[in-house]
DNA sequence: CAATTTAGTTCAGCATACTGAAATATCCAT
DNA sequence: ATGGATATTTCAGTATGCTGAACTAAATTG
């Protein structure tokens, strides 16, 4: 999985912690740059050419944010991420046919608890 | 999954190629430096620094080999990984024992299965 | 046993991405 | 209005890790 990622952010130009904050902006819908920066552990600064790297791969937006010019609005390019992913998806679509209603809802309770795992032992490592 | 091996590196003084590194290494019982620059795609002379901060890590050991004294056999330290990934190993396996061994080969399939799906798609991605 | 090949390290040069600080623009409180 | 706080960018300095080439040591070939 690591090294899907790496391939990944090789084959567009982006970096492990880009992918985190695409990460982070889907899953929040939009963020600001300070948000972001503070989500990812990086300073303001930093975070200029996070988005600018991912604005340069199509797969995030930056507009103006209209209730307070300041701000940023960084938005994921909706489908650029399906694109990057297609023959991911395609692939994984195929082999979760495979498997009986039944089946697919075992693994997928299997896999949120593990995301919960790992987000808490990473938790752990970068606090304690 | 990416951060929390992005958090690893961290507290280990190591990189993402170096954790790809160790994993080949694992793999393979023991290999000369030779071999894991050609298995991860880097010149010799960044295979130098890989295992210098895996063994300054505590991950992994230079010994010479005693059949070609060109050659290095470059090895995991038993342990060290586990201890490392022992908080990780522990919640994984409290999270396996809450299902049934039923569920447990439905879920060990998938993801044996969800592995080779990853393989591949790198695969394309690296070289196509 | 000399010449060539192979294994690994070292080192200079280069690229990349981060920090911290200064600059700019905007908001908010008085 | 004006002064201070906040959001983002820019930029110089720094750290890191890679490549490619030169170097040392050991094996292999003729």
């Amino acid at each position: 999985m690591v090294a899907f990622h790496e391939a990944v952010g090789a084959s567009l130009g982006v970096t492990a912690v880009d992918q985190r904050a695409l990460a982070v902006i889907m899953g929040a819908g939009s963020v600001s740059a300070g948000e972001l920066a503070r989500e990812i552990g990086l300073t303001p600064g930093a975070v200029t050419g996070v988005v600018d790297r991912l604005v340069r791969a199509g797969l995030a937006r930056r507009e103006p944010d209209l209730e307070d010019r300041r701000r940023l609005v960084i938005t994921a390019v909706p489908g650029a991420f399906g694109d990057t992913f297609a023959g991911l998806a395609k692939a994984m679509a195929e082999l979760t046919d495979r498997y009986t209603p039944a089946e697919q809802a075992v693994i997928a309770d299997w896999v949120a608890n593990t995301i919960g795992v790992l987000r808490e032992q990473t938790r752990i490592l970068t606090e304690g």
